[in-house]
Formats: structure tokens, sequence, C-alpha cells
DNA sequence: TCTTGATTTGACCATCTGGTCAAAGCAACG
DNA sequence: CGTTGCTTTGACCAGATGGTCAAATCAAGA
């Protein structure tokens, strides 16, 4: 029994109540570790009220991972050759680490996919995903060749950044364990700012 | 029925398939989502035999955790104040790399660990870890205090080289969609080894 | 109020999962 | 060969898990 496309308000409001306790269990435990007990617990519904709303595990899943693709890239596409170029990677760098401070959970559902050898967003991956690389690597490169930012290779740049950045919301345990429980990001705020601004600096 | 610690060759063949097995199976689903079916089935042996071995998924999983723990550390440890500054940290962004083109299982495995909040790990992680990184930061504290290399805050500077380093290992699915399946390693050497002599120049 | 369709749930099912156990297999030594 | 102790396994169990279904509840318009 399919939802139909046009939504109550409280099909709306359901969904959406199922999507962010979803988001909360998967992000925590991976697709294999998570339950629909707990995501039912989570959201406060009934198990087989979930699967009115959703026809699978998986199907809620899915969803999920759909939705938050397309924001979780908006940051990176963002990147284009209007400003100075600088600050532009500056600029998506602050971005980013943003993302991570507000957004821990959606960053750690789809590090949880990649760890699990993302069995369900591969074709992303090497479609979607790779396009929009290739695409931005092209920008640095035309940056690069105008002499506007040191010479580095583009995707291990975007890479780096990704790492850097991400890695404040996917081990915040480890790193509020080795701060003693201080909040990180002002902090890596400044550093990344620091070693991207030398980084891109042309020598 | 504890294993005796005086061990047959037997013994210690079989523990160490399992081992392996479970590295394999835990790295890839974390601890919720392995199952001792899938991870007998990888060793090659029934699943009672595997808890003949060890007394419970869980025992394999924390002996797997403790024992990493120590070899995943043993490249930080070796940051001494031996040689020069620059070449220390160089040298551990490179080994640091190293492992996680030798040992991504390894790797992904804490990386799961972290993810679902590091329940088994935490008492380690605000100890032995923290102990660490404290003393290390204090090298490097002193370091920039000689002027030896540039002023940057100690406890991000490792993190961003773990976050770095990491990253390949665990992100390696994504890192070679992007790449069109190109082995990344030493394109990420040659970047890593650039963007931390930049870092690290006094300026 | 009555009716209709959307929403919710208790009871249930087949399969999976961690774990047990008694019995069988096997290696080695006397 | 027979005994002894280590090793392996088939059968089994209780609880968890994804999913179904018919019946009950509820909201809102006629």
């Amino acid at each position: 029994m399919a939802m139909p496309v046009g939504r109550t308000r409280i099909q709306e409001r359901n969904r959406a109540t199922i999507l962010d306790a979803a988001l909360e269990v998967f992000s925590q435990f991976g697709f294999r570790g998570a339950t629909l007990d707990l995501i039912a617990d989570s959201a406060g519904l009934s198990k087989p009220n979930l699967l009115y709303y959703f026809a699978s595990k998986e199907a809620i899943y899915t969803e999920l991972l759909g939705t938050l693709m397309t924001t979780w890239l908006d940051p990176l596409r963002a990147l284009d050759d209007i400003g100075d170029p600088r600050a532009e990677i500056l600029d998506y760098v602050h971005r980013k680490l943003q993302m991570s401070r507000e957004f821990p959970r959606e960053s750690r559902l789809f590090a949880n996919e990649i760890l699990q050898g993302a069995p369900r967003i591969e074709a992303a991956l090497a479609g979607e995903l790779k396009d929009l690389v290739d695409e931005k690597a092209e920008l640095i490169r035309g940056w690069i060749a105008k002499g506007k930012i040191a010479d580095l290779d583009p995707y291990h740049l975007i890479f780096s950044i990704w790492a850097l950045t991400q890695h404040y919301a996917d081990f915040d345990v480890q790193v509020r364990a080795v701060l003693g429980g201080a909040d990180p990001f002002p902090g890596a705020d400044a550093y990344l700012e620091l070693m991207f601004t030398r980084l891109l600096e042309r020598q």
C-alpha cells in the first residue's frame, strides 16, 4: 500500500518524524545494525505504523540517503568562479565545517554507508558525485593555471577538505575525549582557516 | 570454558583465523551489524567452534579492539625529539598513510567503533589515548616555542593528520569512485607531503 | 449523527541471531 | 590397541527482527 504522492499534514508530519528517528538510529548503527524497533521507539510510533508510511526498512534508508546526498553536496555545488578563488575555497571549508557541527548525524550516516562499502549508493558515487567533483576539479585547475592559487592536485584538495571537516562530525566522541570535553569547533575553524590559507598561497 | 593461557599450535592458528575473519566482518558492519554466522563463514569454521575459542561475540570484538589499539597508536608513539621536528612530523604522516594502505580494515574497525559512540573504548580514549596525545602535544608545543615549526594548535595538528590519512582507508570506496578506480595512494602521499611541508614552515 | 477513508495497533509469523550442549571425531601417548 | 583430552559439530533454544493482517480507532464531511 504505497503512500499517495499528495500528502496530508499528518502524513507529512509522521514521515518527517520517522525519517528523523531513522537518521538517529542508522547514523549510529549503520543499515545492518539498525532495527525497526529502535527506530519506532525513537519516533514514538509503533512498528506497524512505521511500515504504514514506508514499505520497508530498506525504503526508509534509501529515502534518507537520497534526500541527504543532495543537501550534503550543496556546499560543493556552491563553489564557483564568481569571487576570489582563495576566498571561495576557504568559504567552502567553513561551510563544510559548519555542516559537521550542525548536521553530524547526516555526516555519520554517509560515513557508515561508505564504510560498509557503499552498497546502496555506489552508483551515485560513480555518477552524480564523480561528475560534480570532476567539474569542480576542472574549475580549480583553471585557477591554478591562471596562477590564482598554489599548484595542488585538485582531487586530493577536495578529499582533504572532506576529510578534515567531516572528521569533526564522524569522530566527535574521540575528538572530545582527547580535548577533555571542550567544544572542538572554534579551534577547528581557526586551524583549518590557517591551514588552507597557507596551503593555497602561491609560493 | 576459558581458553588456557598456554596455547597449542592449533589454538594459535584458529584464534588467529577467527580474529582475521572477525576483523573483516566487524570492520564492515560494526559490532551490531556483524553476526557470528558471517564471521564463522568467513573463517571457514562452524559457529559453535568459534565459541569454543572465544566466550562470546563481544569477547572477539573487545580482543580485536584491544590488540589493535596498541598497534594503531605505535606511529604516534614513535614521534619523538630525536630528529628534525619537521621531518619527524612528516614521517608520522607518511607512516600513518602507509598504515591506511596496509591495514584499511583496522582503520575501518576503529572508525565504526567511534561512529557508534565508542561504547567499548570510551575509557581508553579518555585515558590511554588522551595521555599519549597530551604528551605529544606538549612535545610539539616545545618545537613551536623554539621556533622549529610554525605556530599551530598541536591538538588540531594531530587531528588533521588522523583525518587526512585515515580518510584514504575509511572512505576508500568513495575516493576510488571519484578517481575512476585509480590507486589514490601515490597522489595522496605527494599531496600530504606538500600540504604539511607548507603548513609547518615558519612564515 | 452517520459514513467513509485515513490511521493505528495487537497479535502473529518466518527467519535470524547469540549461545548451549551432548555426542562424535581425532591426535597422541602408553 | 585403548585411553585420554583436545577439537569439532548437529541439534537445539530463547529472544530478536523484518514484516503482515485484520480489526479497531479516529477525523471530517454529508
